[in-house]
DNA sequence: CAGTGAGCGAGCTTCCGCTTGACTT
């Protein structure tokens, strides 16, 4: 039977709507994004892969035309689309009203290629019966337009992510990320550690006392601060900047420990009266309901959660129908939702409770895109948190956004705020005045049902300070006076919830994207989390510099606010997408383009991007640097001339700005870090110690200070088979008088047995042969090594790997393919040919087909050994570079993988 | 960053935004 084919973007919806639609619709959704740009070599389709510009999937030479592919993943969904639309005679493409639904609309016609039916495209901004019949039956055109704007957005991300990260690759560290979104949101985390290391802290004290309006008032005790002496004002928090120090244009009273205290005696016998009493109206107007942010923002501050476990509770309050979309820049209330939450409002509070109209909210947000209502309960009247049945996580999350929905609803709080200030004389003759605030709150509107959390301790808005009903004149007693001490406090780190909201502020990242965001960048290793706090690494410092100073404009904080202006005016059909793709990408007479700085990096000092400075309180340098290495962040002493500097490690978990120069001093005085003392070498006398070094765990002999210029100390490394905490000074002796002779061969030489970099070995003269244990370099005869010496050397290498797997012959070549384990690890051989296992493949699920795929993929590419010989040693090197580095990141990503 | 020798298959990392399940731990 024919029917009417409409496609939303989520199955949640897709089930609501089709509830309002009834028979002769068919309702489904897209799952989101149906189709993207290939996300890797894997993916990206061979016709373009050996394009110069197939790593790209966008031919820069020709338009940037993107060549999208369906993900492996959406392929299926993507038939049973196509199967529906078979039956369907018409199409309605009902995907979210912004730039992103509209070009899933496009890719779903591009994709779904209906054959001589009608296509609409329908838009809706609320889910009741009502808007979605009107909206079925008013559809429009798609905006093609607009679809231009989402695919610019998408190259340029594309573009700025492919070409900048492998600038990091190579200067930095393999694996790094640079991207529009996350760089900025680093640079953030990185600059205000960077005020947090300017900053200095400076002292200033005050006087609080507690003063007695006398015995005819209720409220007859209340406090009061020091204002101003002589007229001018006390200097308190505020007079004081960011790097910690006071204003430079305050006119103020900086008081010290001594003058705070002599005014405290000077004040023993004064007695004050009221100078000035000033009320003021106070009122205050519901917040907003919720969107994206301000819901992570609160649910961080009340309820503990982080932003990405807030977005998976809500997802599934979404799911089951308890509240409407989560991913939303809208603050904007439907007609059913106001009606509902006013119900609310007179069921629970009364009517007094009621505004005479419905209050609504304007979006603050600059780029929002209102494709969603605000985040609030679901339906046309309200459960109330106890009528869902909801526990844990998702009943807390529900209540709060029910409340913080229904208080938006309320009427203001409304109240009073009084100064009241007070003036005496003091025994120096000096004219003091105190300043007492109160708040009291007559009536509490919203605030009854939510109050907004804060990020640091500053006064909720229900909170109320009473004072008594002084008029001016009156008398007044000081109870007791005290002298106060305070320091300035650098600027906070951000946490997730108030980085979140810096991001949306600048109006950087989506709210599909804000948790994800803090993943990135918490992955790459650029920050890491302690307590709530984000703080930044160290090669985030090297990241930030580097693109501060050669990819200046990519990570201004404006760029993407620049960037939506112009995708704004390619939305509305005023500006062309290849010359504004073009400009970026090749440069124009104001601007130097993406390609020509990456491909133009003689001069990005790899070495001088790692070395940060060490700078004491006034900001000299101390001669020490911080350098940012393989094996992580370590300190570089001052060049005393001697031609090496004493280094030493530093610290995972030491947050930048508690490196100061004493701390560095100290790292560097004890540069080995922990050692472990075995005892006394029973021959040499000499202390045996055990370290952590830089080829792991090893043992060494503590050298006196008197020893011979040039004596060396004897090292030796653990076993595979030992370990710090075990190690006995029977082993560490063994280990040091290593190599051991193993006797002498028939040529006269003699053969010796060791461990070295690739495990342990025989040595004679030149000729070296790998042992397959460790055991052996203790146990091994002389018999048995020159047994092994008269085997050619070939031989132990090959025999050490036997094939993980045989799969039979190869179709082309004719040869039994096997699959091994390799240093790169598992790939197929047919004998001629290796080709490496991908991503998708394992050694159980392989077969002799996807292994003569292989195999006939890597002949395509020609014989290997001509290639490799080609500047051998600097492939080399930068093998060694990339497989350290994988190794170290591995532990870090299961770590942050575990803990999610 | 302790200091010791070879020779073995390269291939891949990465962006931002839109959506959920299908995975494993």
């Amino acid at each position: 039977m024919a029917h009417k084919l409409v496609i939303v973007e989520s199955p949640a919806k897709a089930r609501t709507i089709g509830g309002y639609l009834g028979s002769g619709y068919v309702v489904e959704s897209s799952i989101g994004h149906i189709r993207d740009l290939p996300n890797n070599a894997a993916d990206t389709p061979a016709k373009i892969k050996d394009k110069p510009w197939g790593r790209l999937a966008i031919d820069v030479d020709n338009g940037f035309e993107p060549y999208y592919v369906v993900p492996r993943d959406k392929k299926s969904h993507i038939s049973k689309l196509k199967q529906l639309l078979k039956d369907a005679d018409e199409l309605y493409l009902a995907t979210d009203e912004d730039r992103e639904g509209e070009a899933i609309a496009w890719h779903l016609l591009d994709e779904l290629k209906p054959k001589g039916i009608p296509v609409h495209r329908m838009v809706f901004h609320e889910i009741t019966k009502a808007a979605i019949q009107e909206a079925a039956a008013n559809p429009r055109e798609l905006d093609m337009d607009l679809v231009e704007a989402q695919e610019t957005r998408r190259i340029l991300d594309r573009l700025y992510g492919y070409e900048v990260s492998p600038v990091l690759w190579r200067k930095v560290m393999s694996g790094l990320s640079a991207g529009r979104v996350q760089s900025v949101a680093t640079r953030l985390v990185v600059d205000r550690e960077k005020e947090r290391m300017a900053f200095k802290v400076a002292s200033y004290w005050d006087l609080e006392g507690t003063f007695d309006a006398g015995s005819k008032h209720d409220q007859r005790m209340f406090p009061a601060k020091l204002h101003s002496i002589d007229g001018t004002r006390v200097a308190s928090g505020s007079n004081f900047g960011q790097d910690g120090q006071l204003k430079a244009k305050a006119d103020v009273v900086h008081l010290d420990k001594r003058r705070a205290e002599d005014l405290v005696a000077a004040l023993a016998d004064t007695s004050y009266d009221v100078r000035s009493v000033e009320a003021k109206p106070y009122r205050r107007s519901p917040y907003a309901p919720f969107r994206t942010t301000t819901l992570q923002q609160e649910a961080s501050r009340k309820l503990g959660m982080s932003a990405s476990v807030t977005m998976s509770v809500a997802q599934r309050l979404y799911e089951n129908g308890f509240i409407t979309y989560m991913r939303t820049d809208s603050t904007t209330l439907s007609g059913n939702a106001i009606a509902a939450a006013r119900a609310q409002v007179q069921e629970l509070y009364g009517a007094e409770y009621l505004p005479d109209a419905p209050r609504t909210y304007a979006s603050k947000v600059k780029n929002a895109q209102e494709a969603h209502e605000a985040i609030r309960p679901a339906g046309d009247s309200f459960r109330t948190p106890a009528q869902t049945g909801l526990t844990g996580d998702q009943f807390r999350l529900y209540e709060l956004i029910w409340m913080r929905t229904v208080a938006s609803q309320m009427k203001d709080a409304v109240g009073q705020s009084v100064t009241i200030r007070l003036g005496g004389a003091a025994g120096t003759g000096e004219d003091v005045v105190f300043s007492a605030s109160g708040r009291v709150i007559t009536f509490h509107g919203f605030l009854k049902a939510y109050v907004e959390g804060t990020d640091d301790n500053a006064a909720k808005d229900d909170q109320e300070t009473r004072l008594p009903n002084l008029q001016e004149g009156d008398p007044v007693s000081a109870a007791s006076l005290s002298a106060n001490g305070h320091e300035t406090k650098p600027p906070a780190r951000y946490t997730e919830a108030t980085l979140i909201k810096e991001l949306e502020d600048r109006e950087i990242g989506r709210p599909s994207t804000y948790a994800s965001i803090i993943g990135t960048i918490l992955n790459r290793g650029y920050v890491y989390k302690k307590g709530t706090a984000l703080v930044p690494a160290w090669i985030a410092f090297s990241v930030v510099r580097l693109l501060t100073e050669h990819f200046t404009r990519l990570i201004d904080y404006d760029f993407t606010a620049l960037m939506e202006t112009v995708l704004d005016d390619i939305a509305r059909g005023e500006k062309d997408r290849v010359s504004e793709l073009s400009e970026f990408y090749y440069g124009s007479e104001r601007l130097a383009g993406l390609q020509r700085l990456v491909t133009e990096l003689g001069d990005i000092d790899a070495k001088e991007l790692a070395t940060f400075p060490v700078l004491d309180d006034d900001g000299a340098e101390s001669g020490i640097d911080l350098r940012v290495g393989k094996y992580g962040p370590y300190l570089e002493g001052p060049d005393d001339g001697s031609g090496t500097r004493v280094r030493a490690n530093v610290p995972d978990d030491l947050p930048p700005d508690e490196l100061t120069v004493e701390k560095a001093k100290e790292l560097l005085a004890n540069p080995a870090g922990e050692e472990i003392d075995l005892g006394v070498h029973p021959e040499t006398g000499l202390q045996v110690v055990a370290k952590n070094g830089r080829f792991g765990p090893y043992v060494t002999e503590v050298l006196p200070e008197d020893a011979p210029k040039g004596a060396k100390a004897r090292t030796g490394s653990l076993f595979k088979s030992m370990s710090l905490d075990t190690v006995t000074l029977d082993d560490a002796v063994k280990l040091i008088s290593l190599p051991r002779i193993v006797g002498v061969g028939e040529d006269g030489e003699e053969i010796t047995a060791q461990n070295g970099r690739y495990g342990p070995y025989l040595k004679k003269g030149t000729d070296s042969r790998s042992l397959t244990s460790e055991d052996q370099i203790f146990g091994i005869t002389l018999d048995e090594a020159l047994k092994i010496y008269s085997q050619p050397k070939q031989r132990g290498r090959a025999a050490a790997a036997p094939p993980l797997k045989e799969l039979g012959n190869d179709p082309v070549s004719g040869q039994p393919v096997v699959v091994k384990a390799g240093r790169f690890g598992e790939y197929v051989t047919d004998g001629e040919y290796n080709a490496t296992l991908r991503k998708d493949d394992s050694v159980e699920s392989i077969t002799i087909e996807r292994a003569a795929e292989l195999l006939a993929e890597r002949r395509a590419k020609g014989p290997a050994k001509k290639a490799a010989k080609k500047g051998a040693k600097k492939t080399a090197a930068k093998k060694t570079t990339a497989k350290k580095s994988a190794a170290k990141k591995a532990p870090a990503k299961k770590a942050a993988a575990k803990k999610s």
